[in-house]
DNA sequence: GTCAATTCACATGAAAGAGACCACGGTCTAGTG
DNA sequence: CTAGACCGTGGTCTCTTTCATGTGAATTGACGA
């Protein structure tokens, strides 16, 4: 019975592209890091003296996405809290907090209390004073002694959003703190974000600063070669299709998961496909399917009134055929449509920042420009594909008109 | 022709309000012995 | 007497409005050659 079964799964094994699908996913931690030899040790020396129950000197880690900042820190201090456990004692905590997380993270309160969750204690989502919650951070960590590590990821979202106030009290905390001791790792994205720091907080935090530079296509491939091995079946992939997802990657700036990202949908399409190799079409396919997945994710998940001035945009944008949209057609245009689908018309002042969002988001093009008497306004160009155009449309009118 | 002043159509900032959500503490109600 | 339902208060958070201020160059108009 069990044998035959076993059979089938065998059979579907092997014609399946994948062998294990989860080493291509994001979460996935491998046990060996390539290519950051030199920053895992700078990573390792500087959180070492937790060890001995030292105090750690802050640290801040730069680098772009995908160049495996979050990785090499969260394996560092994985390996530091193993090492402590077996010493079977108990005075080194590690939370890591993800500050982009919407809902989770991303204001001072909450991420107050998502470390205060980590570390054991319960504080609800909302409702309390944020003194009180502070109260509460101290209490239970001050509650014996005891070395904290909380690593901020994303903190330049962080910041943006709040102000560095949060780090300034974060980091004063010691000293109100009679037993225990934290110390902050800050990873962050943007290279520029000390700049614009409060310089106390620059030279409280910047104690420790370390770059993660962006791999290269060499390292790249290899680390995709690596992966692919043990994600893919034999002779599903070869030498070609690895080095052009190492190149296409290594253009956006040496972005690791980027790569992978590509690596697994390009494997999928072809499994879906139903073919049993894996060839320069299914990456350049994979390419165009992130692209447009992403922009449609997005724009599904826009509210409301968003969407209401993309729809404009868009409308615009087809037309007239203009090539260039200022602030005050798409004003105009967005309240049309509002009256006709019986919504809320909102300010002008808003949908400028609306507008502003858009352009954050790369959905759309803004620059400002000065027309002189003309006035000062927003150029704006759509800036999604043309196979992502249709989709979007039945997406945004769907959601528009309920 | 030249130069400064003007002016347009917004951009950009700051502050504050509305409404949703929630915790906490007090009060009320109904069930229990 | 007590557990649970129900309220009022005060807090956060997001989206938005209101009020204020800023801005870069085309245009205007005064001026001098």
């Amino acid at each position: 019975m069990g044998s035959k079964l076993d059979k089938i799964f065998d059979s579907v094994m092997k014609n399946s592209v994948f062998r294990n699908k989860s080493i291509l996913q994001i979460n996935y931690r491998p046990d060996e890091i390539l290519h950051r030899d030199e920053q895992v040790e700078g990573v390792a020396s500087i959180l070492a003296p937790a060890l001995r129950g030292d105090r750690v000197s802050n640290l801040f880690v730069f680098g772009k996405t995908g160049t495996g900042k979050t990785l090499c820190v969260q394996y560092v201090t994985n390996e530091i809290s193993k090492r402590v456990a077996d010493s079977g004692e108990n005075n080194l905590k590690v939370v890591y907090v993800n500050c982009k997380l919407k809902k989770v993270a991303d204001t001072e309160y909450r991420i107050l209390a998502e470390i205060i969750n980590n570390l054991g204690g319960s504080v609800p989502a909302t409702g309390l004073p944020t003194d009180a919650v502070y109260n509460k951070f101290i209490e239970i960590v001050d509650n014996k002694k005891q070395t904290v590590l909380i690593i901020l990821d994303e903190i330049d979202q962080a910041v943006k959003k709040i102000s560095d106030s949060f780090l300034y009290t974060l980091t004063r905390l010691n000293s109100e703190l009679k037993n225990a001791q934290i110390s902050i790792v800050g990873i962050s994205n943007s290279l520029t974000f000390m700049d614009g720091l409060d310089p106390r907080v620059r030279s409280s935090l910047g104690e420790e600063e370390l770059v993660f530079p962006p791999y290269n296509a060499l390292q790249l491939q290899d680390i995709l070669k690596k992966r692919s091995i043990e994600a893919f079946n034999e002779g599903i992939v070869d030498e070609g299709v690895i080095a052009k997802c190492a190149a296409f990657a290594a253009r956006e700036h040496g972005d690791a998961r980027r790569a992978l990202d590509l690596l697994r949908v390009a494997g999928e399409l072809a499994e879906r496909a139903g073919e049993s190799k894996m060839t320069l079409k299914h990456i350049d396919e994979a390419n165009k399917k992130i692209e447009r997945d992403k922009m449609l994710d997005i724009i599904d998940s826009e509210p409301k009134q968003f969407q209401l001035v993309l729809l404009a945009i868009m409308g615009l944008t087809e037309d007239k055929n203009f090539d260039k949209i200022f602030t005050g057609d798409i004003y105009n245009r967005y309240q049309e449509i509002c009256e006709k689908s019986k919504n809320e018309v909102l300010t002008q002042r808003r949908v400028s920042d609306i507008l502003a969002e858009f352009d954050m988001l790369g959905i759309i093009n803004a620059k400002v420009v000065s027309k002189g008497r003309q006035g000062r306004t927003r150029e704006i160009r759509l800036m999604l594909p043309d196979n992502v155009k249709d989709k979007a449309k039945e997406i945004l009118s769907n959601s528009v008109s309920i």
